[in-house]
RNA sequence: ACGCCAGUAGCUCAAUUGGCAGAGCAGCCGUCUCCAAAGCGGCAGGUUGGGGGUUCGAUUCCCUCCUGGCGUG
């Protein structure tokens, strides 16, 4: 008999409703949310992150919101940890879990795994990044060939990585990383996804951008400025909240501002678009369609997946 | 109307005394295993505003027209 998946993946680009139909289905399912965004963990970045609104959160109970402040930093083994104990314990419940969010390396870590090893030692980083990158790389070609084939000399952050991994452990990192060609089975699950076409999502995200900046992006990082000073390194990449920083500075004007957000929304959504369309078994629905229309169908899919016919 | 400045890739700008027209950003493709809304690699992109002239050779010098900006009337 096959597992019962326990968990509802939505996935899709930024603004393309995944909230809105993570909402109608747990409503109806009496489930639970389990946000899926780099973002949305950080506490006080709300209207830049699209994070679900109070009433909605006091409506279906939602998790991996507002894990850290936003001066602290967050990562994806950080994120399956906390995942995996709300899997745990949604499953021990018999709640149904919808897993929505935007961001596919968390998708691919909590599915399917990141390997056995050592966690980011700032130390160990800091040290290397003294270095140049074709240092680096030359020594990664000595201690790991397969992977100082595979990592490019200019991509310093994932030459430090393989080496701190080499310098932590003795082994070499293309050794030690499982592959991610197998299914994603981490979690039982059952996979939808919302499509777009690209130039009406491009609508969508121009027309988003507009109402956050309307509804108080920029005092909203005002605020966080004065709290924290500055962003942690992470936080700080979150699209828009490093452009309304330069814009608090005076070193870029507010049109020019929202026009570079747009672009880097545009951005995201295409790059999640790439990673999403090769995850495996994944039943694709029009995102344009009335969300009661994908609830529905959604639901029909969950209940065939359940044996609940 | 006259004078001055400018016009080069979708955008912002480069191009030594005339010598193969380049870069950043955007776009497109790819990559991604403890920072991932990040990072990295690649590709494409032009009748140099139009027309004429000088020259072996013009984005560059000359003439003319067009467009935009500034100044004076």
């Amino acid at each position: 008999m096959a597992v019962q998946p326990a968990v509802l993946a939505i996935i899709g680009p930024t603004a393309g409703g995944k909230s809105a139909l993570a909402m109608a289905v747990a409503e109806r399912l009496d489930g639970e949310i389990l946000s899926v965004d780099s973002m949305q963990v950080y506490r006080g970045m709300d209207l830049g992150t699209a994070k679900p609104s109070f009433a909605e959160r006091g409506a279906v109970r939602h998790h991996l919101i507002d894990q850290v402040e936003a001066d602290e930093t967050f990562t994806a083994a950080r994120f399956v940890e906390t995942a995996d104990g709300v899997i745990a314990e949604a499953g021990a419940r018999g709640v149904p879990l919808i897993a929505a969010g935007g961001t596919p390396m968390y998708f691919k870590a909590l599915f399917h795994g990141l390997f056995e090893g050592p966690g980011a030692d700032e130390a160990v980083r800091e040290r290397l990044r003294a270095e140049t990158g074709e240092a680096l790389h030359r020594r990664l070609g000595e201690v790991d060939p397969e992977a100082a084939l595979r990592i490019h000399a200019n991509d310093q952050r994932r030459l430090i990585r393989a080496l701190e991994v080499f310098e932590l452990t003795g082994r070499p990192i293309s050794e030690l990383q499982t592959t991610w060609e197998a299914p994603l089975d981490r979690h039982p699950a059952v996979w939808v996804g919302l499509t777009w076409d690209r130039s009406e999502l491009n609508r969508r995200i121009n027309l988003r951008v507009r109402q956050m900046v309307e509804a108080g992006w920029i005092e909203e990082t005002r605020r966080l400025m004065e709290r924290f000073g500055g962003l942690s390194a992470t936080a700080a990449e979150a699209t828009g909240y490093r452009l309304w920083i330069d814009h608090l500075g005076g070193r870029i004007g507010r049109d020019d501002a929202i026009e570079q957000i747009k672009i880097a929304t545009r951005r995201l959504a295409s790059k999640q678009i790439k990673w999403f369309r090769r995850f495996p078994d994944v039943h694709w629905l029009d995102g344009a369609a009335p969300v009661e229309t994908n609830a529905e169908a959604v639901i029909a899919l969950w209940r065939t997946a359940r044996g609940e016919g």
